[in-house]
DNA sequence: CCTCATTCCCGTACGTTGTACTGAAAATAG
DNA sequence: CTATTTTCAGTACAACGTACGGGAATGAGG
């Protein structure tokens, strides 16, 4: 039987409420206070599930990296295309990437399943992992634009506001005609080729198509 | 005349310094007093010449971006050699990225040329603009690669070596053989495909080869 | 020369952050 | 009971960005 005081939470329980705060709140929002409370814990509390804020967020990320075998195989497009619903849903994860850890099962069966993908390449394994890491990189940038494009208009925040202004201002001096034209035109143009046809060339290329 | 007290320093000295802060130590040692310390001005004389720290990074970037013709004319290849040369020379740069607003001279010239060497494309605005995106993002990736491997084996910092020891019992356990094999494999090796060949590919993939 | 307006300098101070320290609290084992 | 072990959480600290406000240094007008 164990001993000692009984924990009031668990660490998956703890890890589930940081998630949810950042989903919610964004990653700003993600202070151990805030979690603490929404927890009804005390702060330092917390330190008992997790060593500090940096493996809260590697384990935020293993949580949520479960594969859905909805999304394909184990082919790089599918693999991609789950990425980007994964950071869809959770919006945080392309700005905590960086300095990330992927230390569970999760992530250490995601890339597994990325260097069985890469197989047939005859790759040395170093290069396959780095094109895993651009591969990564690349729907990390895609998802962020994409969320940035669905927050324009929404979102005015004084500092972007002040960003148009210089842009047009350099616009209006006429150095820029290129830009200017891409201003005028507005969002009324169609719509620029989708995910799935972006990434399938990208990884054609990365494999040396 | 210009009245008042006269500046003790210039906007360009100051970022040029701070500039030479994040060269050095990096960018969380880039603190307002440990510039301030360096330029020998009091704290609060920063903002000055600086609204906050956020335009102090937008400043950095443009500062850092002045185009160098040596580095070709005004295809995509040039300018991606570009923003690897400029991201290697300031390791700082990929870190700082996101929320980032281009609005000087430098940066917005990059932009003009980025659209004139998608103009034959014939793509609409927000595609052209999607593309520079994603190939500055991919630039940030690569470059991050390529330092982190620079650091491999000269850095232990407690936290890899955490990491490493997880990734190796791991791949003890026997559920992961491809990244068995990666890891027992070691740096020997052939290196990877250049960057150019990388970049080239990576090019031809986004504008639909 | 004096005064005033203007501009920059910068010490002090505040709120927020992550987390080290410490001791109380709650469980089991003997 | 007592001892041991584990978790809980209040207090406290260092570091950060920066708001505030008064002092200092200049040119302009009389």
């Amino acid at each position: 039987m164990p001993r000692g005081r009984p924990p009031a939470h668990t660490r998956p329980q703890v890890v589930a409420a940081a998630i949810a705060v950042a989903d919610a709140d964004g990653l700003d929002a993600l202070t151990m206070r805030r979690l603490a409370a929404d927890l009804g814990a005390g702060v330092m509390s917390l330190y008992t599930y997790v060593r500090d804020k940096e493996e809260l967020l590697d384990l935020m990320f293993e949580q949520v990296s479960e594969f859905d075998p909805a999304y394909g195989g184990d082919d790089l497009l599918s693999l991609v295309r789950w990425q980007r619903a994964l950071m869809l849903r959770h919006p945080w994860m392309p700005a905590a990437l960086p300095n990330r850890q992927l230390g569970g099962p999760n992530l250490l069966g995601y890339l597994e399943r990325g260097l069985v993908a890469l197989e047939p390449t005859g790759l040395p394994g170093g290069a396959k992992m780095e094109i895993l890491a651009l591969l990564t990189g690349f729907v990390a940038s895609y998802v962020t634009n994409e969320l940035a494009q669905a927050r324009a208009g929404v979102t005015d925040s004084e500092r972007v506001g002040e960003h148009v202004a210089r842009l047009q201002a350099a616009v209006a001096s006429g150095a820029y005609p290129q830009l200017a034209r891409v201003m005028s035109e507005g969002t009324t143009t169609a719509p620029p080729p989708s995910f799935e046809a972006i990434a399938a060339r990208m990884i054609a290329g990365l494999l040396g198509g």
